[in-house]
DNA sequence: GAAAAACTACTGGTTTTCCAGTAGATTTCA
DNA sequence: TGAAATCTACTGGAAAACCAGTAGTTTTTC
């Protein structure tokens, strides 16, 4: 028990029952970490947390109910303490970004070995960032693709965009939402500028690369 | 020795080691199952078929090297005794179709149980087929939306169609292909047409859904 | 309450897309 | 070789997209 106290206590969320399995085993090997629950819910972690206090949540992205990256702002909010280090299949620029403006203070691809899962998991918990290879590489991109490209979209142009993507054309959209087909014309012109797109084409491809659709 | 060749013998394919690793602590407490080898990347099961018999093959399809159902083909191809079933994160349509086309005879999501997982094995061991609960629900779309609609493009028209998705316009498509911009209209109407799509906007989100592009 | 941002809407003009139909030339394949 | 598919290219006309600029109204934010 004294030793238990010692390890560093760590929740697996994750909605693969295969993967919190292959997580547990290669985890508790280790003498210095302890895997004290395990969910397979954003909910399920956010009320273990009210009650049990732990030290650190491997936190899955794709989640059935709240998303990953929700868990982590309010895990974040509710709980400073209790570091959150993202685990997902793919290295997505937009994902990465959005955990760690909600607090992730590591993530790593599902690929991670090991040694790589443990050290990640040691340096959070001491207050480092811990970032895998492959994050970082995804992140060299980030500053240069998404981020500085990402420009933000108003309510409206979110929803215009959302429209033009679903194949509506100029008079449809402005029916939808009673406004003029001219002030439609004017948020499209708006969109194309923001998003650095030649034409609707690459408006539509550009909108569903970056997810804004 | 005897006893072990009664056994289903099973490779896994997946890139994530985690996943690797969940399967075999899932599979090896079962009498009739037995994992004799795993990779991480698709030649190598290739490679590891030319010499050895195996029943079956759990194959993910997000593949570092070769694609899943690129994988799932070739084995189907050179060693047809051998079945397969597709293990995938997500139950895209166009993937499991593709799976399908290619000879897999079960596919499952990750999140699958192990008694659901043993049993798909076994099925899939006697000439049966397997899919999953979640897999069902997506095929019953399938046929409606992705097959139904997913129309043969021909070389001439998927080249154009790329070039459209990738914002370059009539006149501009016209100069790279040495054509007519009177006939490169002309293409785009036919995929217009074959695609179902009223307009551009519509026809780059209907190609970058049914990985057209 | 004032400044900034967002939403609205217009003029005026060019280019591209969308629609329908036709049709010759070339390639593919049985 | 002959039929089918594909690629090519046209006429002609309507709608939508694209470009640049202006500007009043409303909402948000400090």
């Amino acid at each position: 028990m004294a030793l238990s106290t010692l390890k560093i206590r760590v929740v697996i969320v994750d909605d693969h029952p295969l993967v919190i399995e292959g997580l547990k085993s290669l985890l508790n090997g280790n003498r210095e970490i302890k895997v004290v629950h395990s969910c397979e819910r954003g909910g399920e972690v956010l009320e273990y947390l009210k009650n049990d206090t732990v030290d650190l949540v491997l936190l899955d992205i794709n989640l059935p109910d709240i998303s990953g990256t929700e868990v982590c702002r309010l895990i974040n909010k509710e709980h400073p303490s209790v570091a959150v280090v993202g685990l997902s299949t793919y290295g997505e620029r937009s994902i990465i970004n959005q955990m760690i403006s909600n607090g992730a203070k590591g993530y790593l691809l599902k690929n991670v070995t090991e040694s790589e899962l443990v050290e990640a998991i040691n340096k959070v918990y001491r207050g480092k960032y811990y970032y895998g290879h492959e994050i970082q590489k995804a992140m060299a991109n980030t500053i240069f693709h998404t981020m500085g490209s990402t420009p933000r979209l108003t309510k409206r142009e979110k929803q215009i965009l959302k429209l033009i993507v679903s194949g509506k054309t100029r008079n449809g959209i402005a029916e939808e939402l009673f406004i003029s087909p001219l002030t439609v014309e004017t948020h499209r012109r708006n969109l194309m500028k923001k998003m650095e797109a030649s034409n609707t084409a690459s408006l539509v491809k550009i909108a569903i690369e970056k997810a804004l659709v």
